[in-house]
DNA sequence: GAGTGGTCTAGACCACCAT
DNA sequence: TGGTGGTCTAGACCACTCA
């Protein structure tokens, strides 16, 4: 009988659909290029649209496919590697990095949060809160939430404005007059803040790198970064040479 | 009117479920605790089970609650942070980690990696491909792939096994007689290979850290890894202190 | 065998973008 | 206004685990 040989364990169709389209965007398609709209490609394969977009949520993931409402289905080109090493400790907005300050709130930081932050330090208590955006080729690709406590600037005046990009630069510049002692850095997966969504123009819930930073000073911690990377366009890199990496 | 506020921009149900769902967790659930099943939880919220199944995807995807086919749905411990600094450069396998060779075979890798060994070799040429696992409290918390050329390893005898766990061990005891000059390192977000999921208690394609390491001796690419994480229960942490990080 | 999560279907409507 | 991807439904069946 002429029928394909038969699956003792039949892997599901999505994942098949991936592999097959993943296999047809490395031969058919080149980057930028827009695929079939979903109801086509569900047709022409014979499957259901949820299971098309399966495959596809899939491929998007893994930083293949690009998808916006509206508009369509796009190649994506290779992740962007972004540099996040420490080799040279030293604290954010020196040294000329790609950061662009927005904002500088004084806010209730969350537990997690708090949790890092000086232990002895009120619980309520409101921390400085830098808003800060980090671009690569004229898009945003990380967000970054920094919290600061008064303790480590306490000589941050009142001259300088009570919000805005204007203070947020104030804090970083006081931060800077601290001795750093060490930081310590995590990366775990997240999904996205709805404000942090809208800077990285995504889709609330988007999967994204969580890089978390303790900077420390004098034995305590003198601020936490909190950001948070695009993680289909994104590859972190760290050390020395840098420019490389490994798409699934 | 008793009516609640009108959303302007009304939020997907899914999401607000998550939200629900994610306070939840926090107040009436402890860690290790069953939750009611997924058709149970969607009569309860009034929605279909899919809508129900995507708010769960995102708190799996954030590490908060664990599910496994045929058991249910589970309240997650918060994420291990497995360190994977690179403070002092050293070769895979010394100085005691928790990575537990496995076996070791010839294969042409990837073109992916082969992009990363060195340029002037062969390009279908196989290399030495050593398995890996690191365990954590009895878990497998990664599967690693590493890809050493021959040329990297010499001296490695025929006295040793022709594959299995004593010839991975061989091509590591050889690797560590070059000098190692430094290393390059790059996170991304990936999705599980069959066999990578298989070691790993995960489907295919659950969502994975991928971990790529380059390993630089005397001007040129000495050996490279890939490793994968599991992004559910694992943070990396990177740098001197260690144990902290964020929950999304 | 009973119960769980995983896959799949065939529809519907909505939010967004371009024209 | 027409076309895109995003959300949602109400079902069905399958693969797996465990008593």
């Amino acid at each position: 009988m002429g029928t394909t040989q038969l699956e003792s364990v039949p892997e599901p169709k999505y994942w098949h659909l991936k592999t097959v389209l993943g296999e047809a965007l490395d031969t058919d398609f080149s980057v930028g290029e827009i695929l079939p709209n979903e109801r086509e490609l569900a047709a022409r394969f014979g499957v259901a649209r949820a299971t098309l977009r399966q495959a596809l949520e899939q491929l998007e993931l893994e930083g293949r496919l690009q998808r916006r409402r509206g508009v369509g289905t796009t190649v994506a080109p290779p992740r962007v590697g972004v540099d996040v090493s420490t080799t040279q400790a030293q604290w954010p907005g020196s040294g000329e990095e790609a950061w662009n300050p927005v904002d500088c709130t004084l806010v209730v930081p969350p537990a997690a949060v708090a949790r890092l932050l000086d232990p002895d330090r009120g619980a309520d208590e409101p921390v400085h809160t830098v808003r800060r955006l980090r671009m690569t080729h004229g898009q945003a690709v990380a967000a970054e939430q920094l919290y600061v406590p008064a303790r480590s600037v306490p000589d941050l005046t009142a001259i300088d404005a009570p919000s805005g990009a204007a203070r947020a630069r104030g804090v970083l510049r006081e931060l800077q007059r601290l001795t750093l002692e060490g930081q310590d850095r995590a990366v775990e997966l997240g999904s996205a803040r709805a404000d942090d969504a809208k800077e990285l123009d995504r889709l609330p819930g988007a999967p994204v790198l969580l890089v978390t930073t303790r900077y420390l000073t004098d034995g305590r911690t003198a601020a936490v970064s909190v950001a948070t990377y695009r993680a289909d366009t994104c590859r972190l890199t760290f050390g020395d040479a840098g420019d490389f990496g490994i798409a699934s």
